[in-house]
DNA sequence: GAGCTGACTTGCTCATGCTGAAGTCAGCGC
DNA sequence: GCGCTGACTTCAGCATGAGCAAGTCAGCTC
């Protein structure tokens, strides 16, 4: 298969994943919530405490995310309190675990300080710590370089 | 091993990697000229015109990205031209893809439209599409869920 | 030495994201 | 039925990012 590299000006990047995974989650706060989402957090002034951001921002930020089905807005009672509601991830919230992870694991490597991480991903049944790696459908582990770029169904071939 | 997210109020987020690493790659435009660097392309008017963005933004992006080590500006020369400089990728801009290609899979996955993703990562040994995974140091790979977050070196506890 | 081209820079304007302070609003506890 | 609290909204105001148009500058070609 041709590599598609060859030739980059054959193609254009309109429909392209990134940028449109960038124009839904390519805000900081955006993902800083999301990273909150991922380790439990739920409610509003949580969320607004350890993000660290104001409130106007995380009200329209979370309005967002709700709008573009990455948080659930959902209503609880606790006994004794009134209805309040709590922003769950959706399955499409949830997927963004290896986006963060990928980002947490280059931070840690070229962006933390001296001390090193402050928290780490373990695997629940070994304790090991777990980290995005690419890996190809026959199971093969890819290390540097080893990737083609082919034509998928969606290209747009330049006139 | 205690799972910090049970007492998520006993530690900041000061030391964070995941928003280290958005103040590095935070940016819609940064994040594209990733994904061009990481398809080969290396000059300025390229950049321009892949990426989509204007001449006054596309300087000052490459300029950040050098000062931030993901991009080298080298000089090169083509026979019959003069000299001129291109960005190449530095270990630690290259080692951006993980995240690159988690953010491709999420967007092929939920932001795609109907005729499927532009482009396909495929291992070059084999020929199988790639993707970014989540595994643990012992080589298990992680479905929904198995995680737990355990204090790192750099954690910071709240007085 | 005039023109061309690639790689920028300058200047201006618009849009977005965030901040801080203050106000609103809905119920449960009393 | 008054106050409290959690969850927002409203209102300036500032900083950043991006767009477009135009200008600059270096050095190779002719």
């Amino acid at each position: 298969m041709e590599d598609l590299r060859d030739d980059r000006d054959s193609w254009s990047s309109e429909n392209c994943s990134v940028a449109r995974a960038m124009d839904i989650v390519g805000s900081r706060s955006t993902v800083l919530i999301m990273r909150e989402a991922l380790l439990g957090t739920r409610r509003f002034d949580d969320f607004v405490r350890r993000v660290g951001v104001g409130e106007p921002a995380m009200a329209a930020r979370l309005k967002e995310m709700v709008a573009a089905d990455l948080l659930e807005r959902i209503p609880y009672r606790e006994p004794g309190q009134r209805t309040r509601h709590e922003y769950q991830l959706t399955r499409k919230g949830r997927e963004l675990l290896p986006v963060i992870t990928a980002l947490r694991n280059w931070g840690d490597t070229w962006a933390a300080d001296d001390a090193g991480p402050s928290i780490v991903a373990t695997h629940h049944d070994c304790g090991q710590p777990v980290r995005a790696v690419l890996r190809c459908a026959a199971g093969h582990e890819i290390t540097d370089g080893d990737i083609d770029i082919a034509a998928g169904p969606g290209i747009i071939r330049r006139s």
